[in-house]
DNA sequence: TCCCCGCGTTGACCTGGATCAAGGAAATGC
DNA sequence: GCATTTCCTTGATCCAGGTCAACGCGGGGA
């Protein structure tokens, strides 16, 4: 625990001086001697790629802020298909509150920065600050908005326009801080082929298969079959039939 | 406005005294003096089948609880097709907190009968009251899970699964009083051939003949068109494939 | 260095569900 | 009472995407 209260600016602790999750996380939500109680509990560390962060009626005795990399949350059937229900990027709050157990899975699709604390104390400094509760009520309120938006893509969606609508939510949400406006964006695909399959309803032949479409198109460039270039965002947007 | 101050008991307004959304509903979580005062913003009316409640990109002024009626919550691409995003059923919530617009179209699939209230009357007792952002934050992680478990209905389910799904669905919310032993069980659904299929990411030929399939094996038996009913829940419940 | 092995691509073929078309039954209007 | 419309069902045909199979490529271990 790095926290050292003598070097702070404001009273912030350290660990969260350069925190996304402090700014526009759940964190924002806390004074700053909060932030120190919350700050003391918790910890920064790291989950490799394909480790499991909560299984599925697993008991959730932690909540974590996400710090960078990217969060699958799937579900399976009973005989083994699978769908990705959700991706939280930085800096997405994981956890589900009033719940003992967990319904779903979470697995790190990439390696995944976490800053986790205990269930217990988040939970009485939300009865304690109920900003907190707040923010938490507008994270769950975008995701649900989130969720219902990828319900129209799995159900009315062609193959296509699946594959463009996944390449589109991972533009936007990879890096945050891209300029709107700019049509150019490149960036790396942060699920394998088999989880873009998962989270699109759809088989790795076919996702290959649209991938390679869009790329004869010259609406994509790939390169090491995970860096992806966008020449313009337009193109592949008016590809995703919203 | 039957609000009778006079004929009450402990304080609750007589307009709230039989209403389930003073239990299970977010108005539970007022104090009587708030609920007096809910209820004298707010009024009880009904929208028959097929109005619309909220239109998407509308503003929203208004919140309601669903008292009986089955509302559908529906998004649509620019080209017209259409996917249900989600049903509401007595006693839950209608509305979105923390925005001006909403994002998806609310219409009453069944004639509905709701208890609205002003937004900013509500808001205004968020402020006061954290109890009722607790109900909130429960009743939106609830929906976000049930959405979560839709994707999986409509990324990786069959045709036939689908339907099974969807009666079970029904089946668990038209009549929340049911006992939950009873094998037997019989309802009248509450959205047209057309509506299920948009709820199924499906046709309504397939929604049809996978009904006549269900029908011709005796899991369940329709009475004009809409009403069911199931034998044996648990062999609707196996065609359902979870 | 070579050999796996996991991941991705591509081709050939098949099938579940979409599309197109027809018609029946119940509700609604005149 | 009849015409019209809306909702649903059923059949015939089509095709998007699934399935099965082969292969290419890059990385890691012996």
């Amino acid at each position: 625990m790095e926290l050292r209260k003598d070097i702070h600016s404001d009273g912030i602790p350290l660990l969260c001086e350069s925190c996304q999750a402090r700014h526009r996380g759940v964190c924002g939500a806390l004074e700053p001697e909060q932030l120190i109680a919350l700050a003391k509990a918790s910890h920064k560390h790291v989950v490799k790629e394909g480790e499991e962060l909560i299984g599925d009626a697993e008991r959730i005795d932690v909540y974590s802020n996400v710090l960078s990399g990217v969060v699958k949350l799937t579900k399976t059937l009973s005989d083994g298909r699978q769908q990705i229900v959700g991706l939280q990027f930085a800096p997405d709050f994981l956890g589900r509150p009033f719940r003992k157990e967990s319904s779903i899975n979470a697995e790190a699709a990439t390696d995944v920065s976490l800053c986790s604390f205990p269930k217990a104390t988040m939970d009485r400094m939300m009865q304690e600050q109920p900003g907190l509760e707040h923010r938490l009520l507008q994270q769950a309120l975008i995701e649900l908005d989130d969720a219902r938006d990828w319900m129209v893509t799995l159900g009315r969606k062609t193959a296509a326009e699946k594959v463009a609508s996944f390449l589109m939510l991972i533009a936007r949400n990879i890096d945050p801080s891209r300029d709107p406006e700019r049509r150019a964006v490149t960036f790396d695909l942060p699920l394998t082929r088999a989880d873009i399959a998962d989270f699109l309803g759809l088989t790795i032949e076919t996702v290959s298969r649209q991938l390679t479409r869009l790329r004869t198109d010259n609406v994509i460039r790939i390169e090491n079959n995970r860096h992806v270039f966008v020449d313009d965002i337009r193109r592949l947007e008016a590809r995703a039939g919203n």
